[in-house]
RNA sequence: GGGCGGUUAGCUCAGUUGGUUAGAGCACUCGCCUUACAAGCGAGGGGUCCCCAGUUCGAGUCUGGGACCGCCCACCA
């Protein structure tokens, strides 16, 4: 169907073609040529790779395609890398629950099985994501895409984690680390997420060894008392001064421990007696470490009690402190119980209450790593936008603590060291010789996320793509993994590029709910972006998603996105204006013959200047609603309206067509479909997404702008005027226009829809001062209607001046306001004299 | 317990270094199928800028205090 005999534009019907026609350009994959400098690129986010499309998702891939079809338009060559993350413990946790529902688990089928498995379920899921960002538009490099766990990357992951473990710095440890029962793993401190529980405070009495009397101390976990191996007061507590040294007896257990003095102990708190339980709790186990203690584990990685207490052995954790209380309450040891609320560590992943629990994992010292990038961001090498947030950056590298890096899963880079009794072997492959085991524990998924932005692109190898894209331009990402995932890039691009890995990160809004709850599947909050693209086209979603945008949390309203759907069809219904009345044949070229037309190219012009500026500094909200802006405010609603009665002779076409060639090219990186369908419709050639817009913008045209903004005020204090007189729209009024010239006159003549005359001296029904010149309306508006509207007028004039005369009487203000101003106020005042007068 | 951000029209949000009568989109009211678009066009109504105090000739904007909401960090049993 001719373009001019579609009378809206339908997104499903034009977004295939046009993704189609993209991938099939080759443009999304740059040749690895020219400097990074030169070059742009944004390594994406990774998505999980049996995800699916969400808000967020949906919103960063917008923002980085802006900012990459931006870069296009500049002349740069852009890559926006892409790829898959393996995501350890969701992917291996979907692959478990579809095993059970075939009525198996990993451990019967053993680990090699399980893995093919998991192979086998990423085959089948793994490019549903991708199909939904190509959905999206997004100008992804399809051709280059990149899994954390393909071949090249296994060999950098292999290779840091051999380098850093012969620099001593990745270490294996018993150490307090953070159990998650749920996936059956140790965690990392940014996967734990501390919640409000309601628990029981009991109140315990520890007998003193010599039988002088007792100690109570207090806890909610009392079945960790079977582990205890002390008990510690403040040194400076008179109470427990004399105490120190003595030793209690544990209640059940039998054991003798030592009261020991520590000024962790808050003197103020609870009894100000503190059981040391170095293996259950992290800071017991600081204690534990300072003094010397014996460290004992009561619960097992299982959640079970462990044999140190054979009475309560086997017994999951819940009923083993049931068990426990029982006891204590047989000897009459509990002294209270009260009601405690209080916050708790939470499995981020599995929602399962954390056990601290000492284990031997793998650790990675950071202190030496933290440094330069914390230098990096103090040095302006890296920009974080908005600039609050680096803030935290800081903060938490600053105060960064040795990261758990193993995992007790199958899925992932299992760690590359080998045993043979008391030997241990580290390499990128396997010893040589017969006996070795290699580590059963795999890396956590974050490890090798954090040499994203380079082993895409194939280091350790120095490939061509390493050479023309890196160091990258652009991250962008949400606030919720700037620590779990930006910061560690950051280290780990300086450790082992001796580069910052981009220059500038950009944090976008989270989205949440229309009501201000979370979006998330489980509350049933979620909408999906593939039903928004469904029901309002990719470029409405865009546009919506990048109106809605801030520098903090926003709420998700529909209404931006069809605001967007609406820009779409508005700038394809223009088109089609100009181009079924435009002359035949004729190039675009910009030709100004009125002062409409000079308006016109000087408001592109600043809109074009203000869009670059908008997206160069991340504020895609004002990119967006500018743009809109534009095309609705001064492009439509004015412009064309302005040249309606004018012939299109080949100029006018001509001027028209430039215009509306250079206003698709200004909105391609956001609404990149309904421009590109109409590119070849205003004279573009190829594809609009390969099109080089270049930089040079003309320069504004004052007084064009000027006299257009009387045309306007006029017409619109007209239409105002009319609309209160009740004359019918279509009638054309006898007006006379003083202070306006002719070309200016039959403007505002045909959009206000007067009858100009000079000959008739009837009395007017209205005068309409506006901004230095007059309409007198001499028929149409009821008199007494006209009255009316005169007084209220002349009400508000008068509310005004009396405003300014009072400012400028104000002798504060006349002698301390900046001159400029005081002016403007006069200037002001004189203006409103006038049109009070002219009433 | 610390830190950060927010509070402006019915809703979602703008509001530059303090300076016209505080804006937009959506919603609402009235009028229009005016030959690109009725998913459109025109004209309107609607605000104690969270509260209190202060600085200033002048405060939505700056300062102090408070209330409420959200987020981040944190080892009080």
């Amino acid at each position: 169907m001719s373009l001019k005999d579609r009378k809206r534009f339908e997104p499903s019907e034009v977004e295939p073609r046009i993704v189609a026609r993209w991938l099939e350009s080759g443009l999304f994959h740059p040749e690895p040529e020219g400097s990074p400098a030169e070059n742009f690129s944004i390594a994406i986010p990774p998505p999980n790779v049996t995800g699916a499309l969400h808000m967020g998702h949906a919103l960063n891939g917008s923002v980085q395609d802006t900012l990459i079809r931006h870069a296009r338009q500049q002349g740069r060559r852009a890559k926006w890398i892409l790829g898959t993350d393996h995501a350890g413990i969701a992917t291996q946790t979907q692959v478990e629950k579809r095993l059970v529902g075939e009525g198996t688990t990993r451990e019967a089928i053993g680990r090699a099985a399980f893995i093919e498995k998991t192979w086998e379920w990423r085959a089948e899921f793994g490019g549903t994501i991708i199909e939904q960002f190509k959905r999206l538009g997004a100008s992804l490099d399809y051709e280059q895409e990149r899994f954390t766990l393909d071949e090249g990357y296994v060999k950098a992951v292999l290779k840091v984690f051999v380098d850093l473990y012969s620099k001593g710095w990745i270490y294996r440890d018993n150490y307090m680390v953070n159990w998650d029962p749920g996936s059956g793993s140790a965690i990392s401190d940014l996967e734990v997420e501390e919640r409000e529980a309601d628990d029981t405070l009991f109140h315990i009495a520890y007998p003193l060894s010599d039988g002088s009397g007792e100690v109570v101390v207090a806890t909610v976990r009392p079945e960790t008392m079977l582990a205890d191996v002390a008990v510690a007061v403040h040194p400076d507590d008179e109470r427990y001064k004399d105490l120190v040294g003595k030793t209690v007896t544990l209640p059940l257990v039998g054991r003798e421990l030592p009261i020991i003095a520590d000024e962790y102990v808050k003197t103020d708190f609870g009894t100000g007696c503190l059981k040391i339980t170095p293996g259950h709790d992290p800071n017991d186990f600081e204690i534990g470490r300072r003094h010397g203690l014996p460290e004992l584990s009561a619960i097992g990685e299982d959640g079970r009690m462990t044999d140190l207490v054979p009475q309560f052995e086997g017994l999951p954790v819940a009923e083993a402190q049931a068990a426990v209380v029982v006891a204590l309450d047989e000897i009459g040891a509990i002294r209270a119980r009260e009601p405690y609320t209080h916050t708790v560590p939470f499995s981020h992943r599995s929602g399962q209450r954390i056990e601290p629990l000492i284990s031997l994992q793998w650790f990675m010292k950071m202190d030496e790593l933290a440094a330069p990038a914390i230098a990096a961001v103090r040095d302006g090498k890296l920009r974080i936008h908005p600039e609050s947030q680096s803030r935290r950056y800081v903060d938490w590298l600053e105060n960064i603590r040795p990261w758990c890096i193993s995992r007790q899963l199958w899925w992932g880079h299992q760690i590359p060291v080998w045993y043979r009794d008391e030997q241990v072997y580290c390499g990128a492959t396997a010893p040589e010789g017969d006996g070795w085991t290699q580590d059963p524990d795999v890396l956590d998924t974050w490890f090798s996320s954090a040499l994203w932005p380079f082993a895409t692109l194939g280091w350790p190898d120095e490939t061509p793509e390493l050479q023309a894209f890196y160091p990258t331009d652009v991250l962008s990402t949400a606030r919720d993994i700037l620590f779990l995932w930006v910061a560690r890039m950051v280290m780990m691009g300086i450790e082992l590029t001796g580069e910052t890995p981009f220059s500038d990160v950009y944090i976008h809004s989270v989205i949440q709910a229309p009501d201000g709850r979370r979006m998330s599947k489980s509350l049933g909050t979620g909408i999906d972006p593939v039903d928004l693209i469904d029901a309002h086209g990719a470029d409405g979603v865009r546009f919506g998603l990048l109106a809605m945008s801030s520098t903090q949390d926003v709420r998700f309203s529909e209404e931006k996105v069809a605001q967007g759907q609406a820009l779409a069809n508005k700038l394809f219904n223009a088109t089609r204006f100009v181009i079924t009345n435009a002359a035949e044949g004729i190039a675009p070229a910009a030709s100004p013959q009125t002062v409409e037309d000079r308006w016109i190219l000087s408001r592109l012009g600043a809109a074009r200047a203000d869009f670059a500026a908008r997206v160069e500094a991340f504020d895609f909200s004002k990119a967006a609603l500018g743009l809109y802006d534009f095309v609705y405010g001064e492009l439509c609603d004015w412009y064309l309206e302005l040249i309606k009665g004018r012939e299109f002779d080949d100029m006018l076409s001509a001027h028209l067509l430039h215009v509306l060639r250079e206003t698709v090219v200004l909105a391609h990186p956001i609404i990149p479909f309904v421009t590109e369908e109409l590119w070849p419709h205003v004279g573009g050639e190829g594809l609009l997404a390969a099109h080089v817009a270049g930089d040079v913008v003309a320069p504004r045209d004052l007084d064009a702008e000027r006299e257009v903004e009387r045309v306007i005020a006029t017409v619109q204090a007209v239409r105002s005027w009319r609309d209160a007189g009740g004359v019918k729209p279509g009638a054309f009024l006898a007006a006379r226009c003083d202070g306006l010239d002719d070309e200016l006159v039959a403007l505002v003549a045909r959009l206000a829809r007067l009858t100009p005359v000079t000959d008739d001296d009837r009395a007017p029904v209205a005068v309409i001062p506006v901004r230095g010149c007059q309409v007198e309306l001499l028929e149409g508006v009821d008199p007494q209607e006209a009255a009316a509207k005169v007084e209220a007028a002349r009400k508000a004039l008068q509310g005004e001046i009396s405003r300014a005369e009072g400012k400028l009487s104000n002798q504060g203000f006349v002698a301390k306001a900046p001159d400029a101003v005081v002016a403007a106020e006069r200037e002001k005042l004189d203006r409103l004299k006038a049109e009070l007068a002219a009433l």
